[in-house]
DNA sequence: CGCCTAGTTCGAAGCATCTAGAACTATAAT
DNA sequence: ATTATAGTTCTAGATGCTTCGAACTAGGCG
């Protein structure tokens, strides 16, 4: 399984990032990875099948959410919170507040 | 012209306002906006058709980021400021910041 | 090696989004 | 009343998103 690609902080683009946070799904996994823990992949909770999770991390890895490395067979998600806060200050707060408040 | 309806601040969505502030045409509406300033469409720049600037006002209306009230011919917008900040606080000015740094 | 586990990728269906032109509505001005 | 102005709504096409199952890849273990 070839290592996925992430982009660079300065890469990162908002309306790409805004949509990567613009469903439900996506946001359950964001603030389940907030805190800063690396979680693999199968232990994250979503009600959707093992290819559409994939997916979804695909999309938050692409918009630079999240990073994804190998260890044996799993694969360990985290937040980019220090690049997220360095583009876009504040913003992954703010959303992961309000996610919490009422999704 | 009936005057388009607009949802409660209880009514807001998250996944619905970070899905219309995902577009860059939207986005730039919104940083137009940020101010407080009320703006008939028609000044309002956008590289789109009127047909497609209106549908764009439309999804942000719809989900709570703007409020439009009418005034002659013309059709004032404004954001909602106080009503998202009261339900996701610093979520917009988050987002206008980031937008005015690099879009 | 053969098998299991953990994810990814492919193919396809169903639905939503973005876009524009044409037709329409409503207010204002001549 | 006629015309102009400001937007909206309808229709339609092209594209993209979400979802799943099936097939695939890669690492770990007996």
């Amino acid at each position: 399984m070839r290592v996925p690609s992430h982009p660079s902080t300065d890469a990162l683009r908002l309306p790409e990032v805004l949509h990567a946070l613009s469903d439900p799904v996506r946001l359950e996994i964001v603030c389940a990875l907030d805190g800063g823990s690396e979680v693999a992949c199968g232990h994250l909770e979503a009600p959707v099948s093992k290819s559409t999770l994939s997916h979804h991390l695909k999309v938050l890895r692409d918009a630079g959410v999240t990073r994804t490395r190998a260890d044996g067979t799993q694969r360990l998600v985290s937040l980019r919170l220090e690049e997220l806060e360095a583009r876009f200050p504040g913003l992954l707060g703010c959303v992961v507040d309000g996610a919490r408040r009422a999704i």
